[in-house]
DNA sequence: ATGACTGCAAAGACTTTGCATCTTT
DNA sequence: AAAGATGCAAAGTCTTTGCAGTCAT
């Protein structure tokens, strides 16, 4: 597969990139990681290929966090917390939604569930730290 | 208090929008169902006004939902469903994140938790019959 | 006078897009 | 030749901000 890494060698990276990572980036930072293995990137080029990801399911969008959209390269629903101060993401690996509360959603809604999202906000240790 | 209701009439007019509607209003919304009271209302006023009352508790931000944020006048938690087709937002009065998850988060999460937000997504019973 | 609130237009931040170029088949 | 991927710069969208003017105390 010569041939595919070559002509698909900036994706690939950029999806590496995104999968390889707990930071749950943006697209800058994914753009500045990238520039390491392939210094020719552009950032436009980050941005098409995270839309296409998220379009094909590869990755997931946590949504703009401090006016900035956040990737995860983990599809499998897990729980975030997010920092509000320095905008830090992590796993909340241990932490579940309780299946009775989709099938309670799923029957209250009067439309198609498709998916549910559960993130607590508050302040990390590190930024608990420096206060 | 007619020198209040002259010289905030228009704050007024904008937290009341935003605490008596159920739509989870985005600024823009806000500022074409103020005009209707305050023709002479201008959108600057609006986000103004929006991001101070978010720092005072009396209205909280739902996030970013395609693009631009939306708002909500109703500051207990309560779980929303979003359709990720027409951006709608609903309530879900009766499902509750269990306390026991706070509690959990609390313990791993090693920082200050401080706010949790459950939200579902999918189509809305309107869009699912549109097509 | 002083501080608070506002309108207007400009600036800002992040993201998307049009077009020309280069690759691969 | 045709389809796909990319860089660059321009455009786009939503939001914030600087400044001058107005209002209340």
């Amino acid at each position: 597969m010569e041939t595919r890494s070559k002509h698909f060698r900036k994706r690939d990276a950029i999806l590496h990139c995104v999968q390889c990572t707990n930071v749950h980036p943006s697209a800058e930072w994914v753009y500045e990681t990238v520039r390491h293995e392939v210094p020719d990137i552009s950032l436009a080029t980050v941005y098409r290929n995270l839309a296409l990801f998220k379009d094909q399911g590869l990755i997931t969008s946590l949504g703009i966090i401090k006016g900035v959209e956040r990737f995860d390269g983990n599809t499998q629903p897990h729980v975030h917390f997010i920092c509000t101060e320095c905008g830090s993401v992590v796993d909340l690996p241990g932490i579940h939604v309780p299946e009775e509360l989709n099938t309670a959603v799923a029957r209250s809604s009067g439309g198609q569930v498709e998916n549910c999202q559960l993130s607590f906000t508050g302040k990390c240790s590190d930024c608990c730290e420096i206060n």
